[in-house]
RNA sequence: CGCGGGGUAGAGCAGCUGGUAGCUCGUCGGGCUCAUAACCCGGAGGUCGUAGGUUCAAGUCCUUCCCCCGCAACCA
């Protein structure tokens, strides 16, 4: 029955921040492999995770005060973590691996001492540049102008013991691995890899460090930590059971496929295949490395502010249209452009215009002439036309090309064979003109049945294998056209006439409805620029205060300064001004005294009336907006996530007006 | 000469091994009414960045130059 078992992965994501769009894309699209291989019949794995160690999580947490574990516990399975997200993908994973957890950690310290003990592993001295506030290593092409890009400061040439491995050794079957066989793809990165690190020498690998303890520890010498790339790749194996009890299933499934992103394609192919020689295992059978999404042409990032955010995409036009827009619209070995306009655009034309559109066209018909099943005979017809065998043709032979584009790791080019096929049909109906024939059932019932019988074929075959991309969508167009469990196989997708000829057709909702393009652009940068506002905010302290003075005032000047408790008499805004309000104060001498203050962002006038304030009542009087303003209320000032707040001092109403502050 | 990617109709993109330049949107005109104002047909619009070369034939191979973008030890 199976056709063998499948292993294919993607990266395990760092967890220093929430994921973004681009992470999505190739879960997305391994998840999309993934339930193309089994709908092929084959026996899958796919396995994704989490990378929770080293440095830059270890300040993190710190930063928020949590420990590390705590701090990527709550973004891995935290609300809107990577697992919430996973799950609102509709992501097929079978198992989640996590390099904080213990059976990873026991392997990887195995798969350490393994290589050590073949010799490939030896202490040496990490050379680098040293930030001592920010206690951070630092290499001199991450330095900002020669100093700590953290902080700013100057650093200094440090050493640390580190253990290396020597990846020099296996620089030959690499370059070979690369340039002879098709382990890594698509072609054009094999250039970049040989050229960029292989000719000029493989330097050898620092592969532990002692300046931060978030990692796992090297067993055999306490201090050193394991250092990212035989932590990180070895989860491939580890979540496989490999040098550990926790699952039994490296024999039955590696090696597998690696789906990367472009900037990580130097380990999977470089570092990955070597340590695996190094322990003497099978390496993997493929290493594919995806392009990025790009924003107006650059790159996103947390820097510039541009991440998309999946969650609003998912909820505003459906998990399904998202993927499926992923997939459809970017080869998937190169970068594309990503932006809201096009995802719309994507929706609108694939979707609801040619797919969701035939499918209400065609059930539409079946139920308004056939009350909803066809008549017995329908899938056969003695008077075929050239279009039939036409659209039977290309529905037919879909299977096929749909197959070799995803056996080449070209999503992007099956999708577009499906939606050849889907505007054909749209075609084939126009040159049929059911309505027409309907209007003579006696003459007509007959090829009529057969057309639509047809359609709802050509869908069904395009359903099964749009299957992969949009599980739940495709699952809704069965039941609307009628399609069996057994005539949804990867088998019956090449079988014409697969569809039981009586199956009942039922007019369901709009799978997929059309977008109104300016409404939903305008809503979606509402919402995004609302959690940009937001996460701005969060990164900006709660409150803030002005730093104390570190000067001192005598006493003599302090006490020439002569407060007095004032009520309001009226108040009310300034023509022509923003910022001032005009204060009529009883000051207890039994003269008005008048006052204007910049305080108009923070209180209404009217609010402020009666109220008992203090003001400094002997600076020289002064104009402002051509009115005397004669003296200062005081206030206190702080900032509140960024932006200034101010609270005028009012004092109990039972303190008369005159007193005076000491 | 650090490495890599890219420069193709108004916009966004396809075009592996060379042989009449395609797709989506937009635009203009026509058709149809089963359908989610959708669908079908047709038109306009490109000297395929530049300058050379190879060839019977080049967007597609080679070379020059110009412009954009990424990467350079942990951002898919």
């Amino acid at each position: 029955m199976s056709k063998g078992n499948f292993f294919i992965t993607t990266p395990i994501y760092y967890p220093s921040d929430k994921l973004h769009i681009g992470h999505t894309y190739c879960t997305v699209a391994t998840d999309a492999f993934a339930r193309y291989k089994r709908l092929c019949g084959y026996n899958v794995m796919f396995l994704t995770g989490t990378d929770e160690h080293g440095q830059k999580i270890e300040d993190k947490a710190r930063e928020a005060g949590v420990t590390p574990k705590q701090f990527v516990d709550n973004i891995v399975a935290g609300e809107g973590g990577v697992l919430d997200l996973w799950k609102l993908m509709n992501i097929s994973n079978d198992r989640f691996v996590r390099t904080t957890d213990d059976y990873h950690v026991q392997s990887v310290q195995k798969i350490f001492k393994k290589m050590y003990d073949k010799g490939d592993i030896y202490k040496g001295k990490y050379v680098g540049k040293y930030c001592k506030p920010c206690e951070s290593f630092w290499t001199d092409s991450q330095l900002k102008d020669g100093c700590c890009p953290d902080c700013g400061r100057p650093v200094v040439d440090a050493e640390e013991e580190a253990y290396f491995f020597k990846l020099s050794k296996y620089a030959d079957r690499i370059q070979d691995l690369l340039e002879n066989t098709d382990f890594l793809e698509p072609r054009s990165r094999v250039n970049e890899m040989v050229n960029n690190f292989i000719k000029p020498g493989l330097e050898d690998l620092c592969v532990s460090r002692t300046s931060f303890s978030w990692g796992i520890p090297v067993d055999f010498d306490p201090g050193h930590v394991v250092y990212v790339w035989v932590d990180a790749l070895s989860n491939y194996i580890t979540a496989l059971g490999y040098e550990n009890d926790r699952y039994n299933d490296y024999e039955a499934f590696w090696p597998g496929v690696n789906i990367v992103g472009k900037e990580i394609v130097r380990f999977h192919s470089i570092i990955w295949p070597a340590m695996l020689m190094s322990i003497e295992e099978p390496l993997p059978k493929k290493c594919f490395g995806h392009g990025w999404l790009l924003l107006d042409g650059g790159k996103m990032s947390k820097s510039k502010g541009n991440v998309v955010d999946p969650y609003i995409l998912a909820e505003k036009f459906g998990v399904d249209a998202l993927r499926f827009f992923l997939m459809r619209t970017f080869p998937f070995g190169s970068d594309g452009n990503f932006s809201n306009e096009l995802l719309i655009q994507t929706i609108n034309t694939d979707l609801a215009n040619d797919l969701g559109n035939i499918v209400s066209r065609t059930t539409a018909m079946v139920g308004k002439y056939f009350g909803g099943t066809l008549p017995e005979g329908c899938a056969t017809c003695e008077t075929a036309q050239p279009f039939d065998t036409e659209l039977i043709g290309m529905a037919t032979a879909l299977r096929d090309n749909y197959e070799y584009a995803m056996e080449h790791f070209a999503p992007h080019k099956a999708l577009e064979e499906i939606f050849k096929v889907i505007q054909r049909a749209n075609k084939y109906i126009d040159e049929n003109a059911p309505w027409v024939l309907a209007k003579d059932m006696d003459a007509n019932g007959e090829r009529l049945a057969h057309v639509l019988y047809n359609l709802l074929e050509t869908t069904r075959i395009c359903g099964i294998l749009l299957t992969p991309f949009m599980p739940d969508s495709c699952a809704k167009l069965f039941e609307q056209i009628g399609s069996c469990d057994a005539c949804r196989t990867w088998d019956s997708a090449a079988v014409w006439g697969s569809r039981a000829e009586t199956a009942p057709v039922t007019k369901g909702e709009n799978l997929f409805p059309r977008v109104d393009v300016q409404k939903a652009i305008e809503e979606l940068e509402a919402l995004q620029a609302a959690k940009a506002e937001e996460a701005r905010r969060a990164s900006l302290p709660a409150v803030e205060i002005e730093p104390q003075s570190e000067e001192f005032v005598d006493f003599d000047t302090f006490c020439k300064s002569d407060f007095r408790v004032v009520k309001v008499k009226a108040c009310e805004n300034v023509k022509k001004s923003e910022k001032l309000l005009k204060f009529t104060l009883d000051d207890g001498t039994g003269t008005d005294r008048q006052i204007l203050s910049g305080i108009a962002k923070w209180y209404k006038p009217e609010d402020l009336i009666g109220k008992t304030l203090v003001a400094i009542v002997n600076l020289p009087p002064r104009k402002m907006m051509g009115q005397d303003s004669c003296g200062m209320l005081i206030s206190a000032v702080h900032n509140e996530y960024g932006e200034e707040k101010l609270n005028l001092l009012m004092l109990d109403d039972a303190i008369p007006a005159g007193a005076k502050l000491c």
